[in-house]
RNA sequence: GGGUAGGUGGCGGAGUGGUCAAACGCACCUGACUGUAAAUCAGGCGACUUCGGUCUUCGGGGGUUCGAAUCCCUCCCUGCCCA
C-alpha cells in the first residue's frame, strides 16, 4: 500500500515531455475534451490560454459529421477548428461501449454490432448505420491529422464475465496488431507520423491486465493506454488495475489512463505512473453547475476524502449562495474568479444564461490544467 | 342591465361522485455526472409523522350523499358577447 502514498510522488517516472509532430507537451497533463472538434463552449485561444497543450478529438463523432474528408480538406483538424496544440484522437472503440446500451434501447438489438471484423454502429441522429473496422479508425485518425491516434479498442462493460474479458482482450490485441500494419503500410516521414498508441483492457481481472499489457507491448507502440476503467466498476479497483498494468508496460513510453477521472484519482494515478489524462468531468460538471474550489492549506493528495481535503466541490446554483458576493475560488487564476462573484454566477445558471456554462468550464478547466501544473511542480 | 364561459396547489392547466393530497408542464429545492447522443439526467415540491400513517385543501357559505374538486342552492369574483 504504499506505493500509494503521496511520498512516491518523488518517484513518479515521467517521461518529462512529448513530443508529438504538433509540438511538445509536458507531463504528466491532462487534455480536454473536444468530442466534436470544440471544447464545449470555449474558443481554442481560451483552452490554451488556461494552460492545454493538447486537447482531445473523437474519430467517431467527426466521421458521422462531418467526415473525415471534409476535415482533411480543411488541412486538418488542427486547421479546421483553430486549434494550435498537438491533438489525441480516440478511435471510437469508446463508443461501442458507451452507445451500446443506449443505443440498443431506441434501435433494437443491432444498435451496436462487434465482430472480429470491425463494429457496425447507428448513428444515434439519423439513424443510419456505419461499419468500423480497425483499418478505418486509423485511416480516419490519419485523415484528421491527429498527433496521437488510438487504435481501436473493445472496452467491455462492467460487470463482464472473466471469459468474456478474455475474449474481449485478445480481440482488442488482434485489433491493435491490425491497426498498427495498416499504420506502418503508410510509410510516413517522420515529421508527419503521429503516435501510436494501444490500449489494455482485461476488465477487473488482474491476470488478464496483465495478459493484455504483455500482448499489445509485445506488438509495440509510441503509448500505452489503460481503457476500460470507471465504466461503474467499483472506485477502489482503479488502485488494483493500475498496480496490476503498469508494471508490463515500458517505463520510458507515456502511458495514458483514459477517461478519468476526479482530482483525488488523477493524483493517485500520476503517484502510480500515469502521464496522461482526459476526462469530462472539469467541463460536464462544470456546465451543470458544480465547481471545484482549490484549499490553499492542504497539499495534492490521492486520498479518498480529497473533497474533504485539498480541494472540495460546490453546486453553485445551491440557494445558499444566492447572496455570496464573495469570489467563486479567491485562490483560483482562471479569469472568472478575481472578477466575479458566486452570487452572479448562480444567478447565471438559474436564468439560464449561457455564460454561466463558459464562465463555469474555464474555472473547472483552469483547476484541472493547475493541477497538472501542481503536479509536475511536485517533483 | 341581459346572456354566456369560468374560478383547482407559486403560475399555467387536467380532473367532473369513490382508486384525488389532486395528472402534466413551468418555477423552485436537492442530488448525480469519469476515453461527452449530457447547457443533461434523477429525486423532491400542503402540514405533521414513531414513515405505518394522521390532519387541513380544489373562490366563500350552506345542502344532497355512506362518500364531493366533482351534484344542488346561494353569495362573491373574472373573461367574453349583447345593450
Amino acid at each position: 500500500m504504499e506505493a500509494w502514498k503521496l511520498k512516491k510522488l518523488i518517484k513518479y517516472r515521467r517521461v518529462g515531455e512529448l513530443a508529438t509532430k504538433s509540438g511538445s507537451v509536458q507531463t504528466p497533463f491532462f487534455m480536454p475534451i473536444a468530442t466534436k472538434g470544440a471544447v464545449k463552449h470555449l474558443l481554442p485561444e481560451e483552452v490554451r490560454n488556461l494552460g492545454a497543450e493538447i486537447v482531445l478529438g473523437n474519430t467517431y463523432h467527426l466521421l458521422l459529421r462531418p467526415g473525415a474528408e471534409l476535415i482533411e480538406r480543411a488541412g486538418d483538424l488542427h486547421r479546421f477548428m483553430n486549434w494550435p496544440g498537438s491533438i489525441l484522437t480516440d478511435s471510437g472503440g469508446f463508443q461501442v461501449f458507451s452507445l451500446g446500451a443506449r443505443a440498443q434501447k431506441r434501435f433494437g438489438a443491432n444498435g451496436v454490432k462487434l465482430s472480429e471484423e470491425g463494429v457496425e454502429f447507428v448513428d444515434p441522429i439519423s439513424g443510419d448505420r456505419h461499419f468500423l473496422s480497425p483499418e478505418d479508425s486509423i485511416e480516419t485518425q490519419l485523415k484528421l491529422g491527429s498527433d496521437i491516434i488510438m487504435v481501436l479498442d473493445e472496452c467491455p462493460p462492467y460487470p463482464c464475465a472473466w471469459e468474456y474479458a478474455l475474449v474481449s482482450l485478445e480481440r482488442t490485441t488482434r485489433w491493435a496488431e491490425r491497426c498498427k500494419k495498416y499504420f506502418e503500410n503508410q510509410k510516413l516521414s517522420l515529421s508527419q507520423r503521429p503516435l501510436l498508441f494501444a490500449i489494455v483492457q482485461g476488465g477487473v481481472y488482474e491476470d488478464l491486465r496483465k495478459e493484455s499489457a504483455k500482448q499489445l507491448v509485445e506488438l509495440g507502440f509510441d503509448g500505452y493506454a489503460i481503457g476500460g476503467v470507471a465504466v461503474g466498476e467499483p472506485r477502489e479497483t482503479l488502485k488494483d488495475i493500475l498496480e496490476w498494468t503498469t508494471p508490463y508496460l515500458p517505463e520510458d513510453k507515456p502511458r495514458y489512463l483514459m477517461g478519468l477521472g476526479k482530482p483525488e484519482e488523477i493524483v493517485a494515478a500520476v503517484n502510480a505512473g500515469i502521464d496522461m489524462f482526459d476526462c469530462v468531468i472539469p467541463t460536464r460538471e462544470g456546465r451543470h453547475g458544480r465547481l471545484f474550489i482549490w484549499n490553499e492549506q492542504t497539499e495534492l493528495s490521492n486520498d479518498k476524502n480529497a473533497s474533504e481535503n485539498f480541494y472540495k466541490t460546490i453546486n453553485i446554483s445551491n440557494e445558499k449562495y444566492k447572496e455570496d458576493f464573495s469570489l467563486v475560488d479567491p485562490s483560483c487564476d482562471c479569469g472568472l474568479c478575481s472578477k466575479y462573484t458566486r452570487a452572479y454566477l448562480r444567478h447565471l445558471f438559474t436564468v439560464g444564461e449561457p455564460l454561466a456554462g463558459r464562465l463555469a468550464s474555464l474555472h473547472n478547466l483552469r483547476f484541472y490544467l493547475k493541477l497538472m501544473e501542481r503536479l509536475r511542480e511536485a517533483e
